[in-house]
DNA sequence: CTCCAGGGCAGCG
DNA sequence: CGCTGCCATGGA
């Protein structure tokens, strides 16, 4: 069984730069730069255009602006971003190799349990950790094409209840955490659909309360589950940034609605080893 | 062996 | 408030 491609869609989006931009760890890499993108219980097929700024999908236009547009932010205006970073030379080389990433908007539940087991972690196996949960505990969503295993469901709250059923997953000291969460859901403690409705500023609070959720891991469930572009993460990678090229604080306020969006580009461009950072010059003791 | 990874918690002062 | 040790796990 191979892909039907059934539309070409105007999206500015570099795929393999998103898939491996550490916010999402699910797509699949289906061979000639195509992808399969699961969200929910649909499942997406994408790939380059024939053009640039173009992608092939195998759902039609109208599908794809129903149920995928959101999920791609696909009504915002990346190019201004970056024209308005043109005074920024470090900004603009990370810009250069990774101005294709989008921030996606996914599943606040999903990402919100994901970042949650990113905590002093790395990326293969934050991917390892996410796929063996599926496996065990989702259901098919996507059948097997040529080569590329079937995708599966993030698994809902009730699943993963219970810390004894998460062994073997790699998940360390983290699946206590997971558990009080997938319980809290349950119970109603947490309010998803409240937190989904909740502005930046009281949507992080919120987060930031609930147990084995910090300051880094609440800004990136707003930036990538809950929309919120103004989200700002920093982790171990970004302070390295921050001590190397601006000493004097990230200049947040020139990039209002949007930092999320270049903290990603920085993040992609040195996490990647394509941009170096400045060797820090020791200060001078006095 | 040590150090590190998209950190957070608990226990201090 | 800020600081420190600890927390599982696996790869370099």
């Amino acid at each position: 069984m191979r892909i039907e491609w059934k539309d070409e869609i105007p999206l500015q989006i570099d795929l393999e730069q998103t898939a491996s931009s550490g916010q999402c760890f699910r797509w699949q890499a289906a061979g000639g730069g195509a992808y399969r993108v699961p969200n929910g219980e649909k499942c997406l097929a994408i790939a380059p255009g024939s053009v640039p700024g173009r992608v092939r999908v195998d759902v039609t236009a109208e599908e794809f602006a129903r149920d995928w547009a959101d999920y791609f932010d696909a009504g915002r205006d990346y190019a201004a971003i970056c024209r308005s970073a043109q005074e920024d030379s470090f900004l603009c080389a990370c810009a250069a190799v990774a101005g294709g990433v989008r921030v996606l908007r996914q599943d606040a539940w999903e990402m919100l349990i994901t970042f949650t087991i990113s905590q002093n972690n790395n990326i293969p196996r934050i991917r390892a950790s996410v796929d063996k949960l599926c496996r065990r505990f989702g259901h098919p969503v996507a059948k097997g094409v040529r080569g590329c295993p079937a995708l599966y469901s993030f698994p809902a709250p009730e699943a993963l209840r219970d810390v004894k059923k998460l062994k073997g997953l790699g998940l360390g000291y983290r699946d206590r955490y997971l558990a009080a969460l997938a319980d809290g859901v349950c119970t109603g403690a947490i309010d998803l659909d409240a937190l989904k409705k909740m502005p930046y500023a009281q949507a992080h609070a919120y987060l930031t309360g609930l147990f084995g959720v910090g300051v880094k891991v609440a800004n990136c469930v707003c930036l990538f589950g809950l929309g919120h572009a103004d989200a700002f993460p920093v982790d171990t990678w970004i302070k390295k940034i921050l001590d190397a090229e601006y000493r004097e604080g990230f200049p947040l306020e020139k990039y209002p609605g949007c930092a999320g969006i270049v903290q990603q580009w920085m993040f992609y461009a040195v996490q990647s080893g394509q941009v170096e950072l400045k060797k820090e010059e020791k200060t001078p003791r006095i």
